[in-house]
DNA sequence: TCCAACGTTCGACGTTCGTCAAGGGATTCT
DNA sequence: AGAATCCCTTGACGAACGTCGAACGTTGGA
């Protein structure tokens, strides 16, 4: 049977020690993970690309949506993925939320994974 | 209705421009969402950490079996995605497969999220 | 006050994923 | 040749995922 992934909390920028220096523990490794799984599919990837090239303004889920070609609805679930990582940020202005980018997110993980580092 | 992901060969590292160089097309970040799947699964982060702690010689399917607390079925199964994804190499060496990591993978993967690199 | 636009949540669906037991192919040793 | 060890593949199962339509809450104007 499967085991359940327990259920934690990854808004905050990772932050353990990097995967090259030395065998990692468990928890260590279920965050990690999680936020790779986060960015882990093609959709958030070029999301995410979006948001980047947007950095100040953002952009709203309705300039979004057409430019991946789904649904505001399909948008909305995988950008809380992406928020629910730390990897992006919504905020509301009138009807609109404005989605930016959190580079320190996204950076801090690239350190822990990068075999460079350690 | 999930729009079935295409097959596509990720075994040599990634190679596009970055994430933040601009908005993305859908091939590229297929590429990048599939190394990036490949890598967000807690088991196979504390895999790739063991194999970076010994980059020389490797480590065979029964030593990480029990390390994981799995069966060398799942192991096995795990060492394949990573394989396929380029980030993983395994030689026989009598009835024994040593698996080693490939930095480089990792490496390029890391440059093409990277916020800072465009 | 009512309406329209935007965004999220919910329920349902098919697919993909992680896991194991069982079985099969290599390789080595006796 | 036979046996033992290692590893991979297959089949099956439940859990998690991606997607949509529909319903719901907010906000800002007529």
């Amino acid at each position: 049977m499967p085991k359940a992934l327990p259920t934690v909390d990854i808004t905050d920028p990772v932050c353990c020690s990097p995967i090259a220096a030395g065998v990692m523990d468990a928890d260590d490794a279920l965050g990690i993970a999680l936020r790779l799984k986060a960015l882990g599919d093609p959709v958030r990837v070029q999301l995410m690309s979006m948001l980047l090239a947007e950095p100040e303004t953002g952009v709203c889920t309705c300039d979004l949506a057409p430019a991946v070609d789904l649904s505001e609805a399909t948008v909305s679930h995988h950008l809380r993925q992406l928020r629910e990582a730390g990897l992006v940020e919504g905020t509301r202005k009138g009807t609109n939320v404005y989605y930016r980018p959190q580079p320190d997110a996204l950076e801090a993980l690239c350190r822990v994974i990068d075999p460079r580092c350690r």
